[in-house]
DNA sequence: ACTATATGGTTAGATGTATAACTAAATAGA
DNA sequence: TCTATTTAGTTATACATCTAACCATATAGT
């Protein structure tokens, strides 16, 4: 019983992927202050970028992590006092997650960390070749994506 | 102050990575016995396709994870009875792991469940595409290894 | 209108991985 | 040779994320 040619690539890209996220994770994880980590940040910035007011449903898809991964994410948010949770008028099941004047002036004191490492990198990443790929990864990841319930 | 647009890139980028991790492991993971995890059945891997006979650290730093990490994964795969771990005699400091019958028969195993979910992935992943980009990935992951000690 | 199903969210428990701090052994430099 | 530094590994601890099970609310089918 072996693998295929095929299926020995698909492990192999699995395995960089794999790699590349625990050394960039780590990486981001050290700039951010004790307590915090890449997925608080990461949840920040999707609100800034994209609005707040969402519910931890939809913030949940968007990092395709689970509900009470979410949960635990947005508690810690919560403590910190960068996010407030409220309830939804609209629907009484879920909630809504706006941030606070704190998690904005954290969200642009934690993009002042990353930007010296950022430049460091800079000198040193394939930009041209790091956006080449990029297309294929999110292909990739939206067919995972769609494999993963049935 | 705001990320420039290759910083945006970055960003982008390691964003993807981390969810086709995610997305990855959990796939794999569900298709492992209760209790085993990829990162057990990539040690087993490892050790069959390059040899066993190696420290811990080695194998440590073939998959990027730190000392405590393959610490906790070598006493798994001990408890199961799938490495045998002994005092290697040429430095009093390190050990070395070798795979048991059961650890080589647990591999085959596990394979053959990954089988079926490999066939379902060749009908919709694009390998040609994964191939070009696997280089890349290698190049990017390379970069992030000697960047992160200094 | 009522019941069954689907969806949003939390709680409980397990586990993988990280950092910090430690011990033991090897190596390098005076 | 002796001391200082490096390297291998473990222990303690923290925490992010997972699965399983649950409650509450909304929606759909009869």
């Amino acid at each position: 019983m072996n693998l295929s040619d095929e299926q020995k690539l698909v492990f192999q890209f699995f395995n960089e992927v794999g790699i590349i996220q625990q050394l960039s994770s780590t990486l981001f994880n050290r700039l951010l202050p004790k307590g915090l980590h890449n997925s608080h940040f990461s949840v920040l910035n999707h609100l800034t970028r994209l609005g707040d007011g969402r519910t931890p449903v939809e913030i949940a898809r968007a990092f395709q992590v689970t509900k009470p991964t979410i949960t635990n994410t947005l508690s810690t948010l919560v403590d910190r006092g960068f996010v407030r949770v409220v309830p939804n008028e609209k629907d009484g099941r879920s909630k809504l997650v706006f941030l606070t004047d704190a998690g904005r002036a954290f969200h642009l004191d934690a993009i002042s960390r990353l930007v010296p490492t950022m430049q460091r990198l800079e000198g040193q990443l394939d930009f041209a070749a790091m956006a080449k790929v990029l297309p294929e990864l999110v292909r990739i990841r939206e067919i995972l994506d769609k494999d993963r319930d049935p």
